[in-house]
DNA sequence: CATGAATGAGTTTTCATTCAT
DNA sequence: TATGAATGAAAACTCATTCAT
C-alpha cells in the first residue's frame, strides 16, 4: 500500500472519529460522552482516539473549531457583496437554511457547545473570527443605510438566534422548517434590522 | 423553637441545595456537576441532598421545573389583556427583561436544559403547559390582526430566542442589556411580528 | 405516668427493635440490612434503637443470645430424664419441631448467623453452653447404651442439621413438615444413632 | 505471543477474580464483602471485576453456578448405577467427603449462599437441576427397595444436611472429620434411610 | 500503527451513627 | 426520653487514559 492510501486512511479513520464525536456530544453533551463510546462507533479501538486527539477535551476542540469553520464558510463567504441588500439578506437566510437542512448535526453542535468551559483559547479565537466577519457583513449593510444603526451585535443576535430558535422547534417537531415557514420567517427578520 | 422556625430551616437546606445546582448546572452542566460539588457550594454534606431529592436527576428536574415556573409566571402572568397591542408586547419585553436582570441565573438554566435528555415527562408537561400559555397569547395578538397571521411557533421563536440570543451576547461581554439596546431590540422584534 | 408503664413502654420499644431486626436479618441478612431500615419496621426512630443497643453489632448480638437462649430453653430444658430413651428422644424432636412452628424467624435467624464474623465472645460462649448442654444429653444416652458409642458430635450433628435442613425444605416449599414427614424423618434420625 | 496465552491469562484473571470473591464471599458474606477487597485480593484492578462480570451480583451468581456445577459434577455424576446400594451410598458419601476435603471453600461458599435473595433465575434452575439429579438418584433406591418409601426430600435433607453439619463441626474445630467419623457417620446415615 | 485490557481516580449513592430539638 | 435530620466515610460502579502486544 502506498504513501496516499494510507493518508486517505489516516484521514478516514480521524473523520470518523471526528463524526462519531459529533453524534454523540450532540444526543449526551461533552461529560455524558465516554471515549470508548466514541471509539464504538466510529469503528476503531479506544487507543486509537488518542494517536489522533491528545485528549477529549482536545477532539471537542478540534471538531468545534471544525464545524465553526463549516458553519462560517457554508453561511457567510461569498455572499455577492454587489446584489441588493434585500437579496444578499436573502442568501445568507437561505445558506443557512441549506446548511440547516444538510448538517443538522454540526448545528445543533455548535449551538449545545457554544461557550462552554472546555472550549480553549484558540477555539474562542475561532469564533471571534467567525464573529468579526458577521460584525463586518452586517456593518456594510448600516453604512448603506438599509439595515437599521443600532448595535450589531443587536442585529446578529436577531438573525442568528431567531434561526437557531426555528431549528429547535423544528428538532422538537413543533415545527416544520419547510419553505413556506422560512419564506415568512426570513420575511419578519428582514422587517426587524432593516431601516 | 417552634415548628415555624424548624419548617423554615427545612426550606433553607432544600433552597441553598437548589441555588447552589443552579449555579453549578450553569457553569459546568449537568454531567459536568458532581454532587458533593452542590453540597459543599450550598453548605451542606453530601449526603444530605439525598434527603431532599431522590437523585441527581430528581434534583435537576425539579430544578427545572421550579425556574421554569418562576419564569413564566413573571412573564407571561399578569399581562393587560385589554391593553393596546404595542403596549402588551412592551409589556412581555420588559417583563423578559427584568427577570432576565434579576435572574441572570435561572434564564441560562432554563436555555442551556432546555430538552435534555434527562428531563422527565413531569418536566416536560410542565414545559408544554408554558409553551400553550404563550401560543394562546400570540393567537390572541393574531385574531385582532396585529401580529402576522403565520405559524405562532414562528413568531414565538423568533420573539423568545432573540431574547436568548442578547442575554447571550449580554453575559459574553459583548453587549451591555442597557435601555438603549433593548429599547431599540424590542422596536425590531416588534417590526418583525406586526402586521 | 408511673415507672412501671414507663418500663413497659421500654420492654415494648426493645422487643419491636428485636423482633424487627429478627425479620430483616433473616430476609435480608446482617450487612444487606440498614439500621433506619429495623427502626421504620419497629415503629420507632433511627436513633432510638442507640438507646436500647450500643451498635448495629451490639444488636445483632443480644438477639443472637435472645435466640438462642429461646431455642435451648424450649429443645432442651425439662425433658424427663427418666423418660424411657426412644421416648426422650421423641420429645426432643417433637419439641423442636414444636418451635420450628412457632418460631420460623428466630429459628432461620440462627442457622443464618451460625459463626458470622461479627458475633462477639459473650455470644460465642453462650453458643458453647448450649452446645454442652446438648452434648449431656447426648452422652447420657450413650451412658445408658442406647445410643451408638462414637463422637457425641456427630450425633448431633446429624440430630440438629437434619432437622436444620427439614426446615430448610419447608421453607423453601419442597416439603410440607405436617406430621406425617416429622414422623417419617424421626424415625430415621432414630434408627440412625440407636444402638 | 499466540492467543492460546493470551486466552490462558484472560482466564487466569477471571478465575484469580472468582477464586477472591469464594474467600471473602466465605468470611464476610455477600453483602459484607466490598468490591475492592475482591480485586485486592486478587491482584487486579477495581474496574478489572467488570470487565469480566456485569455487576457484584452477575459475580456471585457465576460463582455460584461454577461451584454447583463443580459439586454435583464430583458428587453425583458417575456412581455406578449397578453396585450393590449399600456401596453406591459409599461412593456417594467418600466423594462428599473427598469434594468436602478438596474445596472446602466451595463448600462452604454454596452452603452460605443456599437460595440468596440475591441469586437470579438462572442459579435457581441449576439448583433445581442438581436437585432433581439427586432425588432420581434416591428414587432408584426407593424403587429397588433398599431406602425407605417415604418423601425423597426428607432422605435428601437427611444425608446432605447431615453431612452439612459435620462439615460445619470440623470447621468450627469441634470435630476431627477424620476416616473414623467418616465411616461412624456414613454407617449411621445408612441405618436412617436403609429400608 | 492499531488495539483493547487494565487501571485507579472519580462518580453517584447508601447508611451507621450523632446530636439538636 | 425519643426523634429524625444531618453527616461523611465507604459502597458500587464508570471512564479517560495508558501500554503491552
Amino acid at each position: 500500500m502506498g504513501p496516499v492510501l494510507a493518508r486517505a486512511d489516516e484521514g478516514d479513520k480521524r473523520s470518523a472519529i471526528l463524526a462519531a464525536a459529533l453524534d454523540l456530544f450532540v444526543e449526551r453533551g461533552y461529560y455524558g460522552t465516554a471515549v470508548p463510546a466514541v471509539a464504538e462507533r466510529a469503528g476503531v479501538g479506544a487507543g486509537t482516539i488518542y494517536r489522533y486527539f491528545k485528549s477529549k477535551e482536545d477532539l471537542v476542540n478540534e471538531l468545534y473549531r471544525q464545524c465553526k469553520a463549516q458553519l462560517s464558510m457554508h453561511v457567510l463567504v461569498g455572499i455577492s457583496a454587489d446584489a441588493p441588500p434585500r437579496e444578499q439578506f436573502h442568501q445568507l437566510w437561505a445558506r443557512l437554511a441549506d446548511f440547516f437542512r444538510r448538517n443538522q448535526g454540526t448545528f445543533s453542535f455548535l449551538e449545545l457547545h457554544h461557550h462552554a468551559s472546555y472550549l480553549d483559547a484558540e477555539s474562542r479565537a475561532m469564533e471571534q473570527r467567525v464573529l468579526d466577519l458577521a460584525t463586518s457583513f452586517i456593518t456594510r449593510l448600516q453604512a448603506a443605510r438599509v439595515v437599521k444603526p443600532i448595535s450589531p451585535d443587536v442585529i446578529m443576535a436577531i438573525v442568528y438566534w431567531s434561526f437557531v430558535g426555528l431549528g429547535r422547534c423544528a428538532q422538537e417537531g413543533r415545527l416544520i422548517l419547510g419553505d413556506e415557514n422560512l419564506a415568512a420567517a426570513e420575511q419578519c427578520i428582514w422587517e426587524a434590522i432593516r431601516l
